[in-house]
DNA sequence: CGCATATTTGATAGATTTCAATTTATGTGG
DNA sequence: CCACATAAATTGAAATCTATCAAATATGCG
């Protein structure tokens, strides 16, 4: 397991050229690393944060607490992520974060992100473009919930993570995702026992076979049409650059 | 009617401390005007886009297309806004942006803008917090239209666009949100047929009354309550900045 | 083994959609 | 200013999807 924020730093790269400095400074990153049992909240909604959380391992979800009771999950992020990035330019939590499973983070402050960034225009790029890429699919969320029947948004955030996870590849493929049926259910604005029902259909349709943690994508091109998936919002041509190399100042 | 982007750089300047130089220079920033007939795309998904808009006057809309003929719309923009200013740093359209309303905008170059970025770190600071403020409102969206009922997140959505329309004063008032019925389902995921229901409930409620683009809060308190909203994710407590002044090099 | 959690299934109620039709605005050309 | 065309708002009834409630069956873990 890479104790290092070095699969950010990949993430950072498929957007933005980074010079060896640049990656430098971003390895040089330090922070606390710490465990988190399974369902626990990292990060709460109104909190003023003072460091930004990167996922070494396991699985994490952005939440949206609503009335009733209910949750609504808006984001899942996989190791290599930084949910809460934002939170270097407005520290401001406007939602809470939670670890779905068991989970590794390191906390990564931001006087030190923020150096960086003074220090490296590039850096700050960087992590714009990360944060662009999230937001695009926080956009791709709001058709899931809004306008897809639980068929197709199942089959849809599956499509997902299959290509976030990046394992998609071939029509019948494994992948990962430690979620439980509430999970999906309160990311997709389902109830519990329709995600259930949902699976079933998928599963006989010969689509997905969901065991647990393991999902069986069966036939990917038929998922993918279930979802009417469209992984452009998710792919990077290749990597650019704005910013000069360094701040002189 | 201002022709100019001065009410965008008011929004830069509520989360982010420019100076006299930088503001000049956002000012400066040209761009050709155009007039749009209502219901016009002037941004289309999967455009390489070379220019982003700012709306001068109208409302403009996000908007998925969805398999059946459905759209989601995913966010709305007023006069004052720069919908696609993220393609200043990913150029590639992520969704269509549709003029609602006849409406005027600004296309601002993004060689202009980039240039900018390049020259005042705190510019690119500028425009990256106002993604992040854009991706909160989208983050809220996602639980309006997957876990609230129709009257909660219709109200949650007038309350969301009083707010932000800055009209929101006393437990009375008026503002402008040019919409149809069906637009409003578009954007919470119901069909026209229920807004209206909808509407006719909040309006027997002593809650809301829409008429046409008009839109009379009956009782601000009451609507707030019944969308349950909390308007953080959309204020901001006072800008900051990280950026040294100006680029050297 | 036994508890706690997760999955599965059934039956029923409820919210929302769809289809169809009518009424009410809104704008435009004569 | 009216007549017409068009778009928007409104209403009703039936169909459908999804939620809720309740219970039974796995599954994992100490």
């Amino acid at each position: 397991m890479d104790r290092t924020i070095a699969p950010f730093i990949e993430k950072l790269q498929a957007r933005t050229m980074l010079n060896d400095e640049e990656r430098a400074a971003l390895m040089a990153l330090g922070g606390k690393a710490e465990c988190l049992e399974a369902r626990r909240s990292f990060v709460i909604l109104g909190d003023n944060l003072t460091s930004s959380c990167f996922v070494v391992d396991g699985l994490c979800a952005r939440i949206e607490q609503l009335s009733d009771g209910k949750r609504q999950i808006t984001a899942f992020y996989v190791s290599g992520d930084m949910p809460d990035l934002y939170s270097a330019f407005i520290p401001r939590a406007t939602s809470t974060i939670e670890a779905l499973t068991s989970t590794i983070i390191i906390r990564v402050p931001h006087v030190a992100a923020q150096a960086l960034m003074r220090q490296y225009p590039a850096i700050m790029e960087a992590f714009s473009r990360y944060l662009v890429a999230d937001a695009a699919i926080t956009n791709e969320w709001v058709a899931n919930v809004g306008g897809r029947d639980a068929k197709s948004a199942i089959s849809h955030l599956y499509c997902e993570m299959a290509v976030r996870s990046g394992k998609a590849s071939g029509n019948e493929f494994t992948f990962q995702l430690p979620v439980t049926q509430s999970d999906i259910g309160e990311a997709c604005g389902l109830s519990t026992v329709h995600v259930n029902r949902t699976f079933t259909l998928l599963r006989n349709a010969r689509l997905l076979l969901v065991e647990g943690a393991t999902a069986h994508v069966l036939n990917w091109q038929a998922l993918r049409h279930a979802a009417n998936f469209d992984e452009s919002y998710l792919v990077q041509t290749m990597p650019t650059r704005l910013s000069a190399d360094r701040l002189l100042a």
